[in-house]
DNA sequence: GCCCATCGTGTTAGCGCTAACACTGACGCG
DNA sequence: CGCGTCAGTGTTAGCGCTAACACGATGGGC
């Protein structure tokens, strides 16, 4: 019914060679002469051949593909990596199979890496923002090509990662620098290693600068959470200063300061992260941090591919971070006396 | 160095049986002991094997991946879908490899397409919400599964769609009901087919009721687009009613009404469509309307996977359609006469 | 003129798996 | 007791490709 996709062997009878001159052709082998070369792209276009990638990653124990794991893609960050990371590696030409997990723990991550293995994925790339994340990871085969993006840096695992302390240090000196006596944090989940890092850039700028630390406000990386943290922040005079772990957290804190006639940012002054595209447009406009995606999934890629080629163990010690920028909108402004 | 992976002689040699026999074990054909499926289950286990799906799709033809075609799954949208339709693949034992396309024109498209069909995926689902998406899927052979989602209802390609014209209609619905004699529309971008839908169900809706239908504003998806469309919209008295595209343009427009003294509900209402999760932080909340994703994702699953499963040309005719829901938060009142 | 290196090409084996078929032994039936 | 049936298992071929090797033709150095 259905005739079967041409193969090899029919390009070389069309092309009057051998299949495996036709793979020489296909795989840029020298000692192919021009005549042959020719002819048997000439065959190819001809019969709209196209390599069968199955039957190549079973000879040569590895395809062309990459596997992502990855947790909840529709949060910002991680699906501007994804994406990021998809183009790299198309340009590459590689392609990327997802398996994201519900939890970020050990077991579904595990799972998700199982099913990678099944398909012989060239390598893994795994969006792992979480301490318990490392663990299935660190589990797997040295010889299969691994990075991890905004994981653990405890880990001995290859690393590239937002550097979370620096984008938190410049929002907070940013503030400090407007003339606020300190500056609240409302944070991201406990166990993100994401929000750790920016605990850790806020407390230590506050620290380096002799200002007081204020107690941590929890949340996680929603609007609703922020909402929360500032109807509570709202009713604390001496609040002047808030930088919020990521911009959802940041709208929410707008809200909440809103509703309660606080003015941003005569009153307070609110800093977010991440860059969403429409913080700009929030009310007031925000001043936050942006991450550079794109660097990340590039280097990520990068890393993965020499790990790839090498094909050994020069795993240990990689470790790329990208610093962040800090963009200033309308949201944070010196505070009135 | 590195002991290659058991393969499933490796299983047979250990449970003293022949591969073969292991293989049935694995795909649960019958005529197998039960003792022998234990013991062959044991040595599964034992040595950690686990097929080789590139084997396995080169013998069968078919391998048990979906590729999964997109643009900007960046956008809240495409996002949910792709995470969704990750999920509902992982369910079914598919993993899912992304092709996403800088542009959604003919051309990148095909080389999308391409680069999922030489890796033999089983089938392919084309988030195409533009109207030149469909020429290089309507070259596809038949042979292949295809499912197209957001795509142009005018082919007679298997779709699978948010009911955008009914979610327009209750958006504009709810806000002539609200008292408003006319509602104006801020649109996607215009060869968008979600755009085009929206337009439809917002026009046939103030006709139905016989209102006057204002001209369009013209915008994108982005929040900047929606600012513009704001500060025009709020230099004109008689606007009282905005239908904005989605969820971000309706940011923007909210921002600039804000910056421009314009009350929102008071003196105008401001609809969006998407429901991003911040939405109900918005100032304020917005009134909103919201498409199921998930069942978008399951149903062009089913679609796709009955197409596999019968392997033949029930191409035709198949189309499902998913009504959204109204979401009623602040943003829309009465008007003050 | 002989040898060897180099180029260009073909031949063969085998990656790990499933499908098709072959085989064995136990059982039921007339 | 011979025969067919069928559960349970093994044997073989081959999916489409690349790697390894083999082979003939050419040409340059002695």
């Amino acid at each position: 019914m259905t005739t079967r996709a041409p193969a090899m062997t029919d390009v070389a009878r069309l092309a009057g060679v051998s299949h495996q001159t036709v793979s020489r052709v296909l795989n840029g082998h020298p000692y192919v002469s021009d005549h042959t070369r020719l002819r048997v792209q000439a065959a190819i276009t001809e019969l709209g051949y196209r390599p069968n990638g199955a039957a190549r990653a079973l000879v040569t124990g590895q395809s062309r593909v990459i596997g992502v794991v990855a947790q909840n893609t529709t949060l910002y960050g991680p699906a501007s990596l994804l994406a990021a990371l998809e183009q790299a590696a198309a340009e590459a030409g590689f392609v990327v199979t997802i398996g994201s997990v519900g939890d970020l723990d050990d077991q579904s991550i595990a799972a998700a890496v199982e099913r990678h293995l099944a398909h012989r994925v060239a390598g893994i790339i795994a969006i792992a923002p979480v301490e318990s994340a490392g663990d299935a990871l660190e589990r797997l085969p040295r010889s299969i090509p691994l990075v991890t993006v905004d994981g653990d840096p405890h880990r001995s695992l290859p690393l590239v990662t937002v550097d979370q302390v620096a984008g938190a240090r410049e929002a907070t000196q940013h503030l400090l620098d407007l003339g606020h006596r300190t500056v609240w944090h409302v944070t991201g989940p406990p166990n993100w290693i994401d929000s750790a890092g920016r605990i850790e850039g806020w407390r230590e700028t506050l620290l380096a600068a002799g200002a007081q630390v204020p107690p941590l406000i929890p949340a996680d990386w929603s609007a609703s959470a922020g909402f929360q943290a500032g109807q509570m922040l709202a009713r604390m005079p001496e609040v002047t200063a808030v930088f919020a772990a990521n911009d959802h957290l940041a709208l929410g804190v707008l809200r909440a300061l809103h509703e309660h006639g606080r003015r941003v940012p005569q009153d307070i002054s609110v800093v977010g992260f991440d860059d969403v595209p429409e913080a700009g447009f929030f009310i007031p406009p925000l001043t936050t941090v942006r991450p550079d995606f794109k660097a990340v999934a590039r280097m990520s890629l990068d890393l993965l591919l020499s790990q790839i080629a090498d094909s050994g163990d020069h795993r240990d010690g990689l470790r790329q971070t990208i610093a962040p920028t800090l963009i200033v909108r309308n949201s944070a402004s010196a505070p009135s006396i």
